[in-house]
DNA sequence: AGTATACCCATTGACGCCCATATAATCCCA
DNA sequence: TGGGATTATATGGGCGTCAATGGGTATACT
């Protein structure tokens, strides 16, 4: 499967269209390629999307959770009743709805960044301070960083 | 696999193109000849490159975190959004973006230095720098590094 | 009707693909 | 083994295609 990775901005016109990027769009599964999903992050102020068949695949993992657990209450309300299936038009574009805006304090431009297997839409300014903050928290991670860059056995390959 | 190794200055044109030394382009892996992988170096200003199978890899990896947890979403953020897979067109060059140059005060020339199953991408006269520093330290380590790099028996190399 | 959304067409600029050339490396044969 | 011939590599530049963007119009929904 293809991943959503790199970073790119792209400008809002005046109808609130924004185009995915190519690799992107690419990136989504033949059988949904003119459809995303969105949702708050519940992290940041930015939004997230992804193919509707990575919403399936949470959806199986929340059903393994205890069915009467806090949890996957906390999880199906906060998921399943924020998400929003949007359309992409024959130019790769899509609305971006003005409640998942103000969320993210956006106005005329987004900025997507890939996170393998889906992707985050950020106010420009907003993304940068983002990326240097974990930027920074990467390299004081770069112990556990390492373990997950080099493995232990890399000598069996061809 | 073939390793990354030696080192190489190759020049910038007018479109922001440059040529992946032949010796780096026969490393590449047979499936994946014409596309490598670069990022920012979490270490130095210079940028770093492989081919998208090593990253292939290292996503894997990551993915097999929890989905919920802290480290998946920091190695996403830190990784996926950082990474910039590039093509390489039928005479080898790939696009340097301007703003990993911005970040490696690369303006005309580029140097390739090999470095195993990645390479790095300096500005020349920083390169150099680097490699002067570099030869420094290692002579002062000789002593501990030699055990690593020269274990007992060499006597069985070509 | 009025608003919202999808479809169609147009424009611009960036990028990929192709061809060309010079220099360097390799080959091959006398 | 020397030196011309052939090939490969690095580099330059033209041009078509595609992605991002803008806007007009038809269609649907309320």
């Amino acid at each position: 499967m293809e991943l959503f990775v790199s970073q790119f901005v792209n400008k809002i016109d005046k109808k609130g269209r924004v185009s995915l990027p190519s690799i992107f769009r690419n990136a989504l599964p033949q059988n949904s390629k003119n459809e995303i999903i969105l949702y708050k992050s519940l992290k940041h102020n930015s939004i997230e999307g992804c193919s509707s068949d990575r919403i399936k695949d949470i959806a199986d993992r929340i059903n393994k959770l205890d069915i009467f657990s806090e949890d996957q209450d906390d999880f199906a309300t906060s998921i399943f009743s924020e998400i929003i299936p949007t359309n992409i038009d024959k130019e790769g574009r899509f609305l971006l709805p003005d409640y998942l805006k103000t969320h993210s304090n956006i106005s005329s431009e987004v900025t997507f960044v890939g996170q393998g297997h889906y992707f985050q839409i950020w106010e420009p300014k907003a993304a940068i301070e983002r990326q240097k903050k974990s930027r920074a928290r990467l390299i004081k991670k770069k112990k556990s960083l390492s373990s997950i860059i080099f493995p232990i056995h890399r000598s069996n390959e061809k």
